[in-house]
DNA sequence: CTTTTGACGGGGG
DNA sequence: TCCCCCGCCAAAA
């Protein structure tokens, strides 16, 4: 498949996937820490964008992805038979004004757990 | 090739 | 606390 001396990531989006399926359930990561982790800081908002397409994949736990105030940005993204607040909460995850509670609580980093 | 966008983040008023 | 602007970076048009 690789044509070249091709390494690790084909893509950011590739990354993005990876990460976020590690996410581990009943938790939450941001945009940014997902990029940090890929050494892409200020690349938060391609990570989001990534995601643009995963709402509808599945085995992307795209919801439990959302942005450092803990706001379900992409909920208006997410089909609405399973919107996001709507997994999040059966994930035991308390969610009020469209918001996560506890959001630091629930956080994960996958720069610092997982390693 | 250039231009626009975008589920962000942080800083300033 | 709310609102606005800037910066970052990569993919899509």
């Amino acid at each position: 498949m690789d044509k070249t001396t091709d390494n690790q990531s084909k893509s950011f989006f590739n990354d993005v996937y990876e990460v976020v399926k590690l996410i581990p359930p009943g938790r939450v990561t941001s945009y940014g820490a997902i990029a940090r982790y890929l050494n892409a800081k200020g690349a938060a908002r391609q990570v989001g964008w990534a995601m643009n397409g995963a709402g509808k994949l599945k085995g992307i736990p795209a919801h439990r992805v959302v942005n450092s105030q803990g706001i379900l940005t992409g909920m208006d993204y997410f089909d609405k038979g399973h919107s996001m607040a709507q997994l999040l909460l059966e994930e035991g995850i308390e969610i009020e004004n469209n918001k996560v509670k506890n959001f630091k609580s629930y956080f994960w980093d996958p720069s610092s757990e997982l390693l």
